[in-house]
DNA sequence: GGCTGTAATTCAGCTAGCTGAAGTCCAGAT
DNA sequence: ATCTGGACTTCAGCTAGCTGAATTACAGCC
């Protein structure tokens, strides 16, 4: 098993970018049981937007424009405290979508988000999305099951924040990584997934020593090669 | 401002214990807007249980019977690691709802439950929540708007405990439950806001005694009074 | 009143993980 | 090929908070 790791930006090219906006959707989790004309009607509401690697792409407190969907880059979700240490709370790649809360709620944003690598990204305006839960029976329950899922994740990373070492951590974020694509390529460095583990870039590179010291991983450059993924879910705890 | 801490179990008699079930429906969060015969029905699908001190209410990973409605008591919910340790992600008490999430998507329990003090409470069966949402549009909008607030709640935990020490999280627990009764009372010892404060009952305490120190709090015996509201907030960074 | 058991406090010693600094690696630019 | 700057690594020193143990306080009960 692969992982790219940081800093490769080159290689990659995802194949296969859907061609149209409309399209699109259909891979995004909310719209997936649309027909193709309903989801026409909904790109026609959206906004496109481009941001730069290290663009803030919007500040918590902030008023909600609408839902974000990324359709190629990376971005990450996360909360600063007045020292400017910041924790990642979510990091996010083609397809997925972002601020849904506050769209949702009609509240301010919950949290800053900002752009890792070069992003093109969709915005769908609070009241669509709104209006689409008050007229839709479908489709509020889609989104109540998605909020659910959002719930048992953040449950999940209190967690692993609360009773699991950085070890035991860092761990479970490599089986993650192999899974999400999300989580590697461009943008996410060392000091990204620190700021998501809650701690620090030195310690995560000594913690990956220690991780290939166990045999459970072996660097290949700036790769991480899982060499023996039942070492690395037993130190997982998983 | 003064604030029940644990082990006062004797003068515990809030005294406006609503008389009937479908009454008490009428304070939960989900139900304010429905009207008397509404609440009548739901309350004939609905079970009553009872519970000791210290008994586990469900496991987490077991199925879900509904989403339960605490009538009077304290409960924790909670997490568990290998080694016992425990994390309580919420303690609630009369009035609350919990596992929610596991009644909206018909998964698994996602963390555990258990009394902290005497608790009688009701159980709405997954079946009766889903189809309200299925069938009352205005319903699952309400769904959608309380599940919002959760996730903030939790991306505000998220944050406290990987952004703020010990001292500050611990003056924002203070102020929270000068708010929410259900944070004091019987059965909330040290040891369980340790649990959820991610520390240990030791440095509760030493905490505690810094808090005296700095002047923002006072003991009357086992009560602690919250003597000067603006330092405990500047010690919150609030 | 005195007993008993649980909760809370205090303290000395320890450790996981942080901090700051110095050095290395490497992709991209010239 | 060399240079440059960001990312990564390594290390020594430190500290917030944990651990275990001993002590005290108190509620509930007879």
């Amino acid at each position: 098993m692969l992982l790219e790791w940081p800093t490769i930006s080159k290689q990659l090219n995802e194949v296969d970018v859907p061609p149209t906006l409309s399209e699109a959707l259909g891979r995004v989790v909310y719209f997936k049981a649309f027909d193709e004309p309903r989801r026409a009607q909904l790109a026609e509401q959206m906004i496109r937007q481009h941001f730069l690697p290290g663009e803030t792409i919007f500040l918590e407190g902030n008023p909600t424009l609408g839902m974000w969907i990324i359709e190629r880059g990376r971005i990450k979700v996360y909360k600063l405290n007045p020292n400017g240490e910041e924790h990642v709370l979510r990091l996010l790649g083609d397809g997925d979508t972002f601020n849904e809360i506050g769209a949702l709620d009609g509240g301010a944003n919950p949290a800053n988000a900002g752009a890792l690598s070069e992003t093109t990204m969709w915005v769908l305006p609070s009241a669509a999305l709104q209006n689409l839960i008050a007229t839709d029976g479908v489709f509020a329950l889609k989104v109540v099951q998605v909020l659910s899922g959002k719930v048992r994740g953040l449950v999940n990373q209190i967690e692993n924040l609360t009773l699991y070492s950085v070890m035991v951590r860092l761990a479970r974020f490599l089986l993650q990584q192999a899974e999400d694509p999300a989580l590697s390529g461009p943008g996410v460095t060392r000091a990204t997934i620190a700021a998501h583990l809650a701690t620090t870039p030195q310690t995560v590179s000594t913690t990956l020593r220690e991780l290939e010291l166990a045999g459970a991983i072996r660097f290949d450059r700036h790769m991480i090669l899982i060499t023996d993924e039942s070492i690395l879910r037993s130190i997982a705890m998983l």
